[in-house]
RNA sequence: GCGGAUGUGGCGGAACUGGUAGACGCGCCAGACUCAAAAUCUGGUUUCCGUAAGGAAGUGUGGGUUCGAUUCCCUCCAUCCGCACCA
């Protein structure tokens, strides 16, 4: 088990009971192993083409000024599982970085008059120092952040492949435009429709913006989906529906009644239920529909009508949120398969332009908003497919429409079919009528998925390298003159983009004229940053965007660990830029992550005073009063009550600073604690009690291991005595082995918690095989099993608690330091017992339990369960009718 | 509104593929050690009835499938996450 056959040589070892005895000290402890594998350059990854790599990634942070509990949790289970990997022999890249554009810094300059890199530098040190102190196996030398100069130089040059890949282009779209501030709003800065620090109503704007085209991978990145099988069930169907592959129809209705100055002559629309045509009762376009806007143009109350919808702003959320409404635009909508019916045409607040045509047409009895909009502007409802087991005449829509499965009703030619036989004669009805010299309509794949808008007019981003010139248009900065670097002497003591009001900054000479030309003031959405550094850290100082050989190695990451919130918008744009990065040549996958797991968020109680504010747990005392537990303030000893179990946020005040724990604990306990009990995908409440209890066990392995040393074999070579032990030691041993098996097997699968609970089972044999005080009488064999069960314990911690690790192994009197040591094997036949227990249930309740031979038969185990004494009693005089015997499981007796 | 998840003792949770519900930890109770306390150690701890043996109920709600359901299906309730400019 040990290669090199180490000895646990007593005389290496510190015999004075006295100091053996001493309590763990995390604090001396800690900064030591840190430092030495600082010095040894432990953890310093290098490509190696003859060993199997594994990259394990956790989601680097925003460095918002100190790490909280949820970094803690995050980094603790990607150490755990890199150090893990590194004992199974692989070669193990374990980056840190930062997330280091953003918000924030620049509302820290507005507030507190600090420059946004002066603030961000210092947050980051600060963190730097922070994440230190765990102990996290991580690849210093690698570090950066995404506001260095040297990382978004790469992402302009990246963009500008991009662009000539033809993956990037700008078109118009709307912002929050806060008409006090002057400012570009994002959407959580926009409160109820207002400016969140003006107050002022929230207007539309139509700016000009770059877009990469993910659009053009739906299809692909949701095909892909399907290999990614190392991802959470939950992810990939979030992904799936993100995307939104639907198959429909795009169509046109002819129009009618219209003004003279509309000169359409029809209206697209694209829709998945045209199975339900003859149930349309209107058709609606959203208010950004050109047509909308013509008729805007010569119409006040409809452009009232638009104001008045866009004040619920921007987000998807608000607008599938507000009530619907409509504006009946006076228009008609002839219908495709009944000429003589004419639809009223409104504008709608529901619907979206950016899906589909914007517009659609209403089928009131099974669309749900089309009935709400139909009841509201007393439209008809038809009902078009009824259940098979209703009667057509008795079908009646109420306040639900109906959107299950039936036949066609009320709708002609589609009369009696099913709903996926309608929806084909449907569409061949329309790609064979001609409307206008065209088919009226034809079958498309829409997809939900929008291309993603990556402008942002904000100064702490990276500068989007193009130049707008009067003669030559937009003109890519070449590479040559990157990067584009933010200036410096900025001021933030008004609203807007500093990039925009430099006085100097902005004007340049076109790159192909020479003419006086305007840099691009819009910066990358931060998102960008985050879409390939996982691919810059394979080879973070490259003079490009990455090493070819490096990313060759290393990609994909093989195990990527973040937060459930970045599920979707994250995870999607670094697979599109993956593929991107691709066809620019840059790399030659696809997908960036191979597995991935989403971590659970880290929560805690919340204490609100008498007069309303919330307290902070340091400001609180709990105290026992007749079994219930109570709280009191620390500030002036009135009682506070105890509230709801919330996410550590700020604005509850509910947070624990990680430095604390640190300090009063150690790393080692911080670590366990985030490891134990809740499952990792699950939420963690933190508590005072659970980090209490895992600092004592921090100090009960001290203790074991240290109380160990007494009875520990004299000798080296004690490995062959492991044959000949009691069963006293072969029961440690079996405890050992079975402990060593399941914990890899949960380290594996990422089920942290089990690990814990496993190694708790091998401490708690261990602690009942350890000899009384003062007792030397252990057999030579024995020694030994105990002295394989402690470096097993010790290795099994080591990935959890490193520290405590390292300090076990020195003081167990073993070679070279754990974090280098190879993991050990379990031996499987340690793990076979030859008997089982099952369980024995009459009519499925339990009555008694059988232990018997793993190789009895069948007839064997049923008759020896109707002899059990339980069995005959609970019986009685009922007759047994059957009885199942599952192998090694159950034996169920079926009796009347 | 749409999409995704979660729900088990006093608490966090465990239970492999439908097969003994409550592993492991926290807390609590009792005991040992101690002048005492802390720490540590030993034992107990789902609820109800019972001195006990044992019995009954029990995995958010209500139903269903099955010899057997925490696990599969349907209904409802509660909580959480995302919704494209927070990161």
């Amino acid at each position: 088990m040990h290669d090199r056959g180490t000895p646990l040589s007593l005389l290496s070892r510190n015999t004075d009971m006295e100091l053996n005895m001493e309590r763990y000290n995390h604090r001396e402890t800690e900064a030591r192993w840190q430092q030495v594998w600082a010095e040894r350059e432990t953890f310093r990854a290098e490509e190696d083409p003859s060993r199997a790599k594994y990259y394990v990634l956790e989601m680097f942070p925003y460095p918002s000024g100190r790490i909280h509990m949820g970094h803690v949790r995050n980094y603790t289970m990607g150490d755990v599982v890199a150090r893990y990997k590194a004992a199974r022999g692989f070669n193990v890249l374990h980056p840190m970085g930062w997330d280091a554009f953003g918000m924030p810094a620049e509302n820290a300059a507005m507030e507190n008059n600090v420059h946004p890199a002066a603030w961000t530098y210092e947050n980051i040190d600060t963190m730097r120092t922070q994440l230190k102190s765990m102990g996290l196996s991580l690849d210093w030398s690698r570090e950066f952040a995404t506001c260095d100069p040297e990382y978004y130089q790469q992402e302009q040059s990246m963009f500008l492949d991009f662009l000539e890949a033809g993956l990037v282009y700008r078109k118009n779209s709307k912002v929050n435009w806060d008409p006090v501030d002057h400012t570009v709003l994002a959407n959580e800065q926009v409160i109820d429709g207002r400016g969140w620090r003006s107050g002022a109503l929230v207007e539309q704007r139509e700016l000009t913006q770059w877009f990469f085209k993910i659009s053009e991978y739906s299809d692909d990145l949701l095909t892909a989906l399907e290999g990614l099988d190392q991802w959470p069930d939950k992810v990939r169907l979030m992904q799936r529906n993100w995307i939104g592959r639907s198959e429909g129809v795009r169509m046109r209705f002819e129009l009618a009644d219209q003004p003279d100055f509309v000169a359409d002559k029809d209206l697209e629309l694209f829709t998945t239920r045209h199975d339900t045509l003859f149930g349309a009762s209107f058709c609606a376009m959203s208010i950004e529909h050109p047509l909308s806007a013509q008729l805007a143009a010569e119409d006040t109350a409809l452009q009232a009508f638009i104001e008045d919808c866009r004040k619920v702003g921007t987000s998807q959320e608000d607008i599938e949120r507000a009530e619907k409404k409509g504006y009946d635009t006076g228009l008609k909508a002839r219908h495709p398969f009944n000429r003589d019916l004419l639809l009223p045409v409104f504008v709608a607040n529901f619907v979206l332009m950016d899906y589909g045509t914007g517009a659609i047409f209403g089928c009131p009895a099974h669309d749900q908003r089309d009935l709400d909009f139909a009841r509201k502007y007393k439209l008809n409802v038809l009902p078009v497919v009824v259940p098979a087991d209703e009667n057509v005449a008795d079908f009646v829509i109420g306040e639900e429409a109906y959107v299950g499965e039936g036949l066609l009703a009320n709708s002609g030619f589609l009369d009696g079919l099913d709903v996926e036989t309608a929806k084909d004669q449907a569409a061949q009805r329309l790609e064979l009528t001609d409307l206008f010299g065209a088919p009226q309509g034809e079958r498309t794949v829409n997809y939900r998925l929008r291309d993603w808008g990556v402008s942002r007019q904000r100064y702490w981003g990276c500068p989007i390298p193009v130049v707008h010139c009067k003669k030559c248009g937009v003109v890519p900065v070449p590479k040559s003159d990157l990067p584009v670097k933010l200036p410096e002497d900025v001021s933030f003591d008004q609203p807007g983009n500093p990039l925009q009001r430099h006085p100097s900054w902005k004007h340049v000479s076109c790159p192909t004229c020479g003419a006086d030309a305007e840099r691009e003031t819009d910066t990358f959405d931060t998102f960008v940053d985050s879409s390939w550094y996982f691919a810059r850290f394979c080879s973070p100082r490259s003079a490009d965007p990455v090493d070819r050989a490096a990313v060759d190695y290393w990609l994909p990451v093989d195990q990527y660990i973040g937060g459930v919130e970045h599920a979707i918008l994250h995870l999607l744009y670094s697979r599109f830029f993956m593929r991107a990065m691709h066809r620019t040549g840059h790399v030659a996958i696809d997908e960036p992550f191979e597995g991935m797991f989403t971590q659970g968020m880290v929560n805690h109680e919340t204490y609100r005073a008498k007069a309303g504010n919330w307290l902070s747990p340091a400001e609180v005392s709990i105290v026992d009063e007749a079994g219930a537990r109570k709280a009191v303030s620390l500030l002036n000893s009135e009682p506070v009550q105890i509230g709801s179990i919330e996410k550590m946020s700020k604005s509850r005040r509910n947070t624990i600073d990680p430095t604390d724990i640190l300090e009063t604990y150690g790393a080692d306990t911080a670590r366990w604690f985030m490891l134990s009990d809740s499952p990792p995908e699950r939420d963690v409440i933190w508590t005072e009690a659970g980090v209490e209890g895992a600092h004592r066990f921090v100090q009960r392995i001290w203790r074991l291991v240290t109380e160990s040393i007494a009875h520990l074999p004299a000798d080296a070579g004690w490995e062959t005595l492991l044959g000949n032990v009691s069963d006293a030691s072969l029961d440690l041993r079996k405890a050992s082995h079975k402990a060593l098996k399941e914990v890899g097997n949960d380290i594996d699968n990422l089920r942290f918690n089990r690990a814990v609970a496993r190694i708790y089972e091998l401490t708690n044999a261990l602690a009942a095989f350890m000899p009384a005080n003062n007792a030397t009488d252990l057999m030579p064999a024995d020694k030994a099993a105990l002295a394989e069960a402690c470096s097993i314990l010790v290795h099994l911690v080591g990935p959890m608690m490193p520290h405590l690790g390292e300090e076990c192994w020195e003081k167990l009197g073993l070679d070279g330091i754990l974090a280098d040591q190879p993991w050990p094997t379990f031996d499987p036949a340690l793990l076979v017992e030859d008997t089982v227990t099952i369980a024995v249930q009459i009519n499925g309740k339990r009555r008694d339990e059988l232990t018997i031979s793993r190789q009895s038969s069948k007839e064997e185990v049923e008759a020896a369960a109707l002899q059990l004494d339980n069995v005959v009693r609970a019986l009685g005089s009922m007759q047994v009718r059957k009885v199942i015997v599952v192998p090694e499981r159950i034996v169920n007796v079926v009796a009347t």
